[in-house]
DNA sequence: ATCTCGATAGTCT
DNA sequence: GACTATCGAGATC
């Protein structure tokens, strides 16, 4: 395991959150972390992202993984708070979620999207895509472009930071491979001016279809495809 | 810009 | 046997 004096890593971005911080209703955990940011230790090198955004799901919930109780599957889920989830769906993507609540309750934060801080040349490899075939396409907004093709959706910010089965069950309070850390002093990287929350419908569930739990920056670029146009309603924060 | 559809395999009924 | 907390390509407007 690695040093962590040694990471390639801003200060800032060392420390996790706490698990405090996770042992709250993933409808309140979910706002709070956006613009958190999202650090993968790997051998293959550092990968960080802000998460820009994220679903709630409660076990009393017809569309998340716990409504039915817990199985080999959902194990995670119902265990301690703090600890990351991740399932493999559709034959072929993972998805990262948070585990939320105090002990048990079957509740997490799915992350559907990051803007990509560090690491970006690995995740291109790990995305198999080149930067030429990633710029020649862009027009309006390379940089953006070639951004959203890493981090904009959970599967592929799953396959940018090299997520899989391996990491379910990992405690995101270590800061040893896998954590989340505040972000006070992004700098550059807060591109968007406002920091207005909005809730919309989560994406690509047909149950429980109108819960407005899904989370963005009213502004934020760094979203997922498909939903970038869903509707709005806002979050007082 | 927006849509439809196929890939692909684990999970649950 | 049906469904899936997805993605990318290809068609169409």
């Amino acid at each position: 395991m690695q040093i962590i004096a040694d990471l390639d890593l801003p200060l800032h971005l060392r420390a996790p959150i706490p698990r405090s911080f996770y042992e709250r209703s993933s409808t309140e955990v979910a706002p709070d972390l956006l613009d958190c940011v999202l650090v993968h230790v790997s051998q293959e090198g550092i990968t960080a992202g802000r998460i820009s955004e994220t679903e709630a799901y409660t076990q009393d919930d017809e569309a998340s993984h716990a409504f039915r109780g817990e199985t080999p599957r959902n194990r995670v889920m119902f265990g301690a708070a703090g600890h990351a989830y991740v399932y493999f769906t559709y034959g072929m993507h993972y998805c990262l979620n948070a585990v939320t609540g105090m002990g048990g309750m079957g509740e997490a934060v799915l992350i559907r999207a990051v803007e990509p801080l560090c690491g970006l040349e690995l995740m291109r490899t790990r995305r198999g895509l080149s930067v030429e075939a990633a710029e020649i396409r862009a027009k309006g907004n390379p940089t953006l472009r070639s951004q959203l093709a890493l981090g904009a959706g959970p599967a592929r910010l799953c396959q940018s930071f090299g997520l899989s089965l391996v990491q379910n069950g990992t405690d995101l309070t270590t800061g040893d491979v896998l954590w989340i850390a505040r972000s006070h002093i992004l700098g550059a990287s807060l591109t968007s001016p406002i920091r207005k929350i909005v809730r919309t419908p989560r994406i690509g569930i047909s149950k429980a279809a109108d819960m407005l739990r899904r989370y963005t920056f009213a502004t934020d670029p760094y979203v997922s495809h498909t939903g970038r146009r869903k509707s709005t309603t806002i979050l007082e924060k």
